[in-house]
DNA sequence: AACACGGTTGACCATCTAGTCAAGATTGTT
DNA sequence: AACAATCTTGACTAGATGGTCAACCGTGTT
């Protein structure tokens, strides 16, 4: 009976985010070919024919990992969305990064990699969903400099040194932990990164005080 | 005879170029484990069993490349050293990451990918020489800020926001090319992009102007 | 011309890996 | 209990891949 679909369906929600999951962890360390199928199913701890169960192939477990990656990317953007000054915009677009590093730095990995292989998967997500929603940032920006807002610079630039500098901190972690005596940032340090980024930024674009 | 080993030094030395060029391409677009030794002899020109015979593995050769790239960005590290004023110092630092990221796209990717996998080859690297070269970057710019000519900042993430923002230009700049309608920066988006990551840095550093 | 040494290479092997499959275990319904 | 749909899984296959090797080639020296 079809009633039965729905009355399993949980299992079958609860292991595909299981294996989603750890599809994620063993991507974003290891590259989509460096990847191997039993790695995954070892980190979901279920047998890798059940993952071809969930998932036709890898390639199509892949392509599910990073669009849901892309989702949560998309979801940050919005807090640019909700402010008419700057100043508060940009806090927090440049907060809400530093955390989604902090929180998911695997799928910031995973983005960083798919996106340096010359986004073979995702190229689609760039040229539609990633290109608008860019164009519509850069509109904005471009108000705030006819309003004298902030300096007028090219807002492309900007919007790069906001994406490099808070990606920075999930995809080269490990390179900042090393350099942290071996430890991972503590809360006070994410904290005070997060209000150097924004500070640095914010004064750079600030237009000058009248002399 | 001895001998012969000079008279043929340069094919050796010729050869190890090719093979060292071409493993720094393929490793760059496809990491460690995604790059096979095929790839990279086709990528060089030559048959697969001529690339065991000047590098004994896959990862020696790996090696190779990535200290070759740490090198280089060594190198561009003495740019912060030539220079007593944060202004110019900062000024040339940047120009010099920016220009490497044009000039060496493969290999600042293959060591964000080194880095993103947990660096399992040159952590040593890490620990010995960046380690070493970081603090002493950071003691200059606490230099700066006793001598109140950079605001109070916690040196680390004014570095790593360098770091990240020139190496951008690289690593993503597959997404950067999307966004520019599918073309390369121009010479003069590049000049106009080291102009505006410099700015914004060395205004969000310099001293507030007395009101 | 004969030699010696470094360089070249196709064929080969052991291992790994994505994907398949068929038999069996679970689960919810009647 | 009987059932049907879904889920589970060990064993298997075909192909790819790192690495080996032995035969061969080229070049400079005597």
């Amino acid at each position: 009976m079809l009633i039965l679909k729905a009355a399993k369906a949980h299992i079958r929600a609860e292991n595909e985010r299981l294996i989603l999951e750890a599809g994620e962890r063993i991507f974003a360390q290891h590259g989509f070919r460096g990847s191997t199928m039993q790695m995954i199913a070892d980190q979901a701890g279920l047998p890798k024919a059940n993952l071809h169960y969930y998932f036709d192939s890898k390639e199509k477990l892949y392509r599910c990992v990073v669009e849901k990656i892309f989702e949560i990317w998309l979801q940050a953007a919005s807090s640019f969305e909700n402010s008419d000054e700057p100043k508060e915009a940009l806090k927090l677009y440049i907060y809400e990064k530093m955390q989604i590093s902090r929180r998911h730095p695997y799928g910031s990995k995973v983005w960083a990699n798919e996106v340096m292989q010359g986004a073979p998967i995702i190229q689609d997500f760039l040229e539609t969903q990633l290109r608008s929603w860019t164009e519509g940032r850069i509109e904005s920006i471009q108000a705030w400099i006819a309003a004298g807002k902030i300096r007028p610079v090219e807002p492309r630039w900007v919007m790069y040194m906001i994406w490099a500098t808070t990606q920075h901190y999930a995809d080269f972690g490990h390179q900042i932990e090393t350099l942290n005596a071996d430890a991972p940032l503590s809360e006070a340090q994410w904290e005070a990164a997060s209000e150097t980024v924004f500070e640095v930024i914010w004064n750079g674009l600030e237009p000058k005080q009248s002399l």
